[in-house]
DNA sequence: ACTGAAATTTAGGTAAGCATAACTTTCGGA
DNA sequence: TCCGAAAGTTATGCTTACCTAAATTTCAGT
């Protein structure tokens, strides 16, 4: 009994910091204290003391005032976090009923206490998936991730075809809004105006239905799409 | 993100904690600090002031020097974890394929991360099981366990014929060594002979092949059987 | 009843992770 | 260039949960 120990090695806390770090590093800046401590809910001064304890295991690179990146060893853990978290959300979705909602949750604790062993039994019972529930990539094994080349519903022009490749979006009621309107990865649909000033977009589903919807600026942003081609061409 | 508060609302310490009180008293006695010491691998004052937290929280009632028993909100928790432990055991074993020795120590990580919901969604999937792989029955939800009459190998006279009911064993090469003699639950045999003075019992196992096997007085002690009659009669 | 070993608790210390309050650094705008 | 707001860090303290060493309590055997 008790041998609670992290499968992984690190602790719960240090997972949630490499993940976050992670993402705030994706446009190739460093994550600032601030936006870290936002995103956890935890205050800055505890971020502060976390990035001087992670930068001594070695997991990141910290230049204090300036930010923090991940070494190489802090961000193949992060991609080995990300890969659980998805996976864990994909059978929960797939395999257990979840709603396309709510899985976040429940794979958020999870994925600090599932072995690799438990993921990939995982990953074969659900057949080796590319894609979890909200469209996201997963990433492999080996840490690589296919970064499909979708961009936000704000950056599309009127008059083009897409398809909703991934939803970018962690809040649940946001989330069942979405799936309320159908609005669910792999739906194709035709941007028909967008209002200017960060104004609503609307869209029109391809299909015999063809409802129409009106999507807020801030909600777009979290819509990511394949671009299909020009509706009218 | 974060968040990382466990879904019972105890920390998983304190889980493992309550399960260890909870298996030590199943005798009637209280436990005692260094029998809880010993099954969690933890230093006798370490137990202590947990004993004491625990105490002020009103999950155990300890006298000092004189060990513990659960409280009524504490048993409640702690059949609460038991529940969670063995359903995951048995899905882990049922759906992911993983093998009947080896799903403890996996079950003893995911028990403190997942949530009421996953476990009766799991529970749904597996179709209501009473009893988890090793034997061992599952509490219901409203924390109620059939406590099935069932007797040590090492209470059972010569002559008689039983079914295997349950193995209550933790280390994994024991039960990868039972499974390999195709001691598993559900299989019966005939207690063939015993040495005296804790020695080995001798037994046979029900119809064609009749293997023979002998078994030692310690792996016996943990081997828990119905007895369905006298071989002889 | 007493005594000594075993069991247990108390005393004092460490590390992780959080918090608040106070200080320091950075950086844009006058 | 300098100044002040914002961002970040340091200082300090808390809780949980562990540790070792030193006291204390219990209890069996005389």
């Amino acid at each position: 009994m008790s041998l609670t120990a992290q499968p992984s090695g690190l602790t719960p806390s240090t997972e949630d910091y490499l993940k976050t770090i992670y993402r705030l590093g994706l446009d190739g800046s460093p994550a600032q204290t601030s936006a870290i401590a936002e995103s956890l809910s935890i205050a800055p001064p505890s971020v502060s003391g976390m990035l001087k304890r992670l930068s001594e295991t070695g997991l990141v690179e910290h230049v204090p005032y300036h930010g923090v990146t991940l070494t190489r060893v802090g961000h193949h853990a992060a991609i080995h976090v990300i890969r659980r978290h998805r996976v864990l959300e994909t059978y929960l979705a797939t395999k257990l009923g979840y709603d396309w909602d709510s899985v976040h949750e429940e794979a958020e604790r999870l994925e600090h206490a599932a072995s690799d062993e438990l993921i990939e039994r995982m990953v074969m019972a659900l057949g080796n998936p590319q894609y979890h529930p909200h469209g996201a990539p997963i990433p492999t094994k080996d840490g690589r991730m296919e970064t499909p080349e979708c961009v936000p519903l704000t950056d599309i022009a009127v008059g083009e075809l897409v398809e909703l490749r991934m939803v970018s979006d962690k809040n649940p009621e946001r989330l069942r809004y979405l799936s309320s309107l159908e609005l669910k990865p792999g739906i194709s649909f035709e941007v028909m105006s967008r209002q200017p000033f960060r104004g609503p977009i609307n869209i029109r589903f391809v299909g015999s239905a063809g409802q129409e919807h009106v999507i807020g600026y801030e909600l777009a942003r979290s819509l990511f799409c394949d671009v299909l081609g020009n509706a009218a061409g």
